[in-house]
DNA sequence: CTGCCTGCAAACTCTTTGCACGAAT
DNA sequence: ATTCGTGCAAAGAGTTTGCAGGCAG
């Protein structure tokens, strides 16, 4: 989905829901769809401030909800304290997370079978089954041979 | 694994890595390996005060990381701001949870297939797994249809 | 004009940590 | 006797929320 189709997506989504639409949220919404990696919350509000420097941190957390109500973001939880987000890329397509111990780059990569897998869940437990999470942790082979992670941005 | 066996390992790791044995430790440890299901830091820190009321919270997550250390205990954040812990069934069966978005009962269900895609994981990305999470969250089809969950425990 | 939305700051939840005392080795 | 382990309470991190004023519809 391309950042203007989502914000196309998200506006439409507050009409229907009869949120309104402010200038923060436009800000937000703004920053949100033009990230090409995963960011955290407080990484939004970074950005959205050098847009809007009215925006606060609370609006963020409420915002973002709606994001993700409107399936422009996904949440991903890897476990860590803080969540992160990425711009829902539209195809419902099963993807897990993998995650470097020694950088805590994401990577996402496809996982085709949890389709498959869920259904196996539904009719062994006769539960329905509504999202799933799948996370690799995982360490650079080249850390494990020279204590270098080649992901990890110089400081 | 039985609760005795994990006793006996518990205790192992302790004298093997030159912690001591309190009475505090052996309290816990007691509590921990006799339970059935899943259990929060906060439940444990409960059942371990009845068997010695001077067991405090502190020493509770001090000693969560002994036991997930030697094993005995499995670890798992389902993503609801607290992790549970579950005794460790010894053989190293891959498992996922599944989790019941009526009544948060976590089930544990085989997923045979993470060894393998661990591995595919390993040859893509050039990283090596050292660890994995599979969750999925499910709605009991009694609930969609009744409106009532049948594990959720009445209050 | 309503009343939803906002920023601010305080509250919250779970977990970790500094400190001085107490107990295991 | 040494240390390590402990309880207590405060600190921490990330997120949520109560409030009074502001702006969208």
């Amino acid at each position: 989905m391309t950042a203007e189709a989502s914000r196309t997506k998200f506006k439409s989504y507050l009409a229907t829901h009869g949120f309104r639409v402010t200038n923060q949220r436009l800000a937000i919404l703004d920053v949100a769809v033009s990230q090409k990696e995963h960011f955290t919350a407080e990484q939004l509000l970074e950005y959205a401030r050098r847009v809007d420097d009215s925006v606060s941190r609370a609006t963020v957390y409420r915002t973002l909800p709606l994001m993700t109500g409107s399936q422009i973001l996904r949440e991903i939880d890897i476990g860590s304290g803080e969540k992160y987000y990425l711009l829902n890329p539209g195809d419902n397509v099963q993807v897990a997370q993998v995650v470097c111990v020694d950088c805590d780059k994401i990577f996402e990569i496809s996982a085709p079978f949890m389709e498959w897998y869920s259904s196996t869940v539904s009719s062994k437990l006769g539960l329905r089954p509504v999202s799933h999470r799948l996370q690799v942790s995982a360490q650079c082979i080249s850390f494990h041979d020279t204590g270098r992670c080649p992901h990890r941005s110089p400081k």
